[in-house]
DNA sequence: GTAGGGTTAG
């Protein structure tokens, strides 16, 4: 009875977790990784955060707060957001932006603004750190243009001044809220309250534009980065790449890899999965393939999640059953994350092309998965 | 410890 031996084994896991209690933070952060259940977590969570050492574990509080979030658990990340009150580091601003920071990622703005309101009697000082911390929440809550005050009126009243992060900051909830013309005016803003745009506020601006298929734009902005003598780096050469291959400009974008390594930039992931996935919309299998073994052969990559679930499907549609069944082995041999569909697509094939027992072979890997548990469906076999 | 890419395990 394999179902009951693998209840006998959780629950016997699951007290052996209690019985030893984790005392030292990593521990304690390792433990929360691994543990499901929710109530058990937040109860956790609130015991480690003692843990002097475990309060600067950012990773942990990151995925605790992402996991409660997709549960719909927003009250329980309020009870381990605020229970961090009660520990020295609540005076440290930049403990508190990240608290806010937090707030903000799952949409949950009006708890960011509280807390970040409350700093003073909780003995904290507030700088443009929290105060962008603050922006940052609501660019992500999308509440930003309710929240013109956070940098018209606030600095001001507060007696801070905005920097040049802040600037990236709203440059970004420009982007999101589509309003490309306010962004570039807010370029010209922050130069004339001292604050040159850099990478990082071009990268956010292009990858907005190419994103939203407005190339001319990006091209526009591309001219201005190098006017302005900012040199642009991997992440603005992967944006301009979706740009070309969301076109279907293939030898645009081949000869763009070509110009990056020239420039002694090395390609990302982001980079070749762009193009595989360029090429996987013209239905280019071969084209595919011979990238795929390029990440495999020459870069220093393995192919990761999107990299599998662009091919995956592709093989299957052109039904290559073969080049399916291998990159599923692929997969779990790397241990990588892949979304439960896409797996149901390569067993579908390889059921559809009678061959059962690589099926089953797959099925069994998705079942075995260290990250999650897929159940994939296979017809029984007589 | 606050700013930029595509996801993210209930």
């Amino acid at each position: 009875m394999p179902g009951f031996s693998r209840i006998l084994r959780r629950t016997l896991a699951t007290v052996a977790a209690e019985a030893t209690f984790p005392t030292s933070p990593s521990a304690a952060a390792s433990y929360l990784y691994k543990e499901r259940n929710f109530n058990r977590i937040v109860d956790q969570f609130k015991k480690s955060s003692a843990l002097d050492h475990f309060r600067t574990k950012n990773g942990v509080y990151e995925n605790v707060v992402r996991r409660l979030a997709s549960a719909g658990r927003f009250d329980q990340i309020h009870e381990i957001l605020d229970h961090q009150k009660g520990f020295r580091d609540i005076k440290k601003e930049g403990f508190v932006a990240r608290l806010i920071c937090l707030y903000g990622k799952h949409g949950m703005f009006d708890y960011a603004r509280k807390l970040f309101d409350e700093m003073p009697q909780l003995e904290c000082d507030r700088t443009v750190v929290s105060l962008n911390a603050l922006l940052t929440a609501s660019v992500n809550s999308k509440k930003f243009n309710e929240n013109e005050a956070l940098y018209t009126e606030l600095p001001e009243k507060l007696g801070i001044k905005l920097d040049g992060v802040s600037y990236n900051v709203i440059v970004k909830g420009f982007c999101e809220s589509g309003d490309f013309e306010r962004a570039l005016a807010m370029l010209n803003e922050m130069e004339k309250m001292g604050f040159s745009p850099n990478v990082i506020t071009f990268n956010t601006l292009l990858n907005f534009l190419y994103r939203k298929n407005r190339p001319e734009d990006g091209d526009r902005v591309w001219r201005m980065m190098e006017e302005k003598g900012v040199a642009p780096d991997v992440r603005s050469y992967s944006s301009k790449l979706v740009g070309l291959t969301s076109r279907k400009k293939m030898k645009e974008a081949v000869e763009l890899i070509d110009e990056i390594k020239s420039k002694g930039i090395k390609p990302d992931l982001f980079c070749y999965n762009s193009l595989i996935k360029g090429y996987a919309n013209e239905g280019d299998l071969d084209e595919v393939k011979t990238w795929h073994k390029h990440i495999v052969k020459n870069t220093e990559y393995d192919p990761d999640k999107a990299t599998f679930g662009i091919i995956i499907p592709l093989a299957c549609e052109k039904g290559d059953a073969d080049y399916a069944y291998q990159l599923c082995k692929d997969i779990f041999h790397l241990g990588c994350l892949i979304d439960p569909p896409t797996l149901q697509k390569a067993v579908d094939e390889l059921v559809k092309q009678s061959r059962m027992k690589e099926a089953e072979e797959v099925r069994l890997l998705g079942r075995n998965n260290k990250y999650f548990r897929y159940i994939l469906q296979v017809p029984a076999t007589e």
